[in-house]
DNA sequence: CCCATATCGTTTGGTAGCGAACTATGTCAA
DNA sequence: TTGACATAGTTCGCTACCAAACGATATGGG
């Protein structure tokens, strides 16, 4: 770890997170970002795939192979907008929703683990300090996507 | 983000940080952990692929990629070890080594946009609270591998 | 009305990550 | 010496991320 310090365990913690949410979802044949998919769907009801992507913030491939997997395995419906012929409505289906309620929450069980007894303070600047630095690295990106 | 806060700001930072970092080296056709592999070759020289795996902190079959794809780019070579035929050493190739004298340095391009004027006390925090996140993740996986 | 433009989603091809199962090699104890 | 076990890498199949390019569907100006 010569090369830098807190963005290598932002890395570090990130995969280690992701390894223990899955870790918890692999006996329910689901991965992490479907789990989020389901979370939303079920906290918010159906909606626009389209408004999915402001949530999850991840780029459109990404969410169309998420959703793809879902539907794959009948957990999401995925239908045609009658007023907008081009957006795709997604809701949840009886199966998933059965689903839903055998799962653990792999959020509560990570946060859990990983941060149990941390001052919230602490929490606080860690939180402080990797939101100014996600908005600054995606101002830059956005400019020279632009460009 | 309803669902977690740090845990959430973790995941965003770094997939905002890796696409940085991937911007800076997509004119040279490199991946990020391609570029953390050069970086081990080219500051602590030839080395067993064993060796980087603890380095790199990623699993086998993540390292095998990345390697081959390195391979197959002419940058790095994997030759048997003599004293041991299960082993593979890796060494950086001549033109792998002309390629690395061209590279921007995207951790510290990284690290300027991101943390650019934050304190050292709160990166410090940062680094604290994400190490034991990671280790008490690490410790509960390794555990549940071993059963 | 039509064409340029914008938007939504998918596809393609690439990187990066994992577990499980495999091959090949090394090691050690009986 | 052989058989059980351990170690190094690869392969397979999957999730998840991106950019670029593409079809299909609005939408608005001329």
């Amino acid at each position: 770890m010569s090369y830098d310090s807190a963005g290598a365990w932002v890395k570090r913690f990130h995969l280690a997170a992701r390894s223990a949410m899955e870790a918890a979802l692999r006996p329910y044949d689901l991965g992490s970002t479907q789990w989020y998919v389901l979370w939303h769907l079920v906290h918010e009801g159906p909606m626009a795939q389209r408004h999915l992507l402001d949530l999850l913030q991840v780029e459109k491939p990404t969410l169309s192979g998420v959703v793809s997997a879902l539907v794959r395995k009948g957990l999401v419906e995925q239908s045609t907008a009658p007023e907008d012929q081009r957006q795709k409505l997604l809701s949840i289906t009886t199966t998933g929703r059965a689903l839903w309620d055998t799962l653990p929450d792999p959020i509560a069980l990570m946060r859990a683990i990983a941060f149990e007894g941390t001052p919230e303070e602490d929490l606080a600047t860690v939180v402080r300090v990797l939101r100014t630095g996600t908005e600054r690295l995606n101002n830059v990106l956005k400019v020279g996507k632009k460009s």
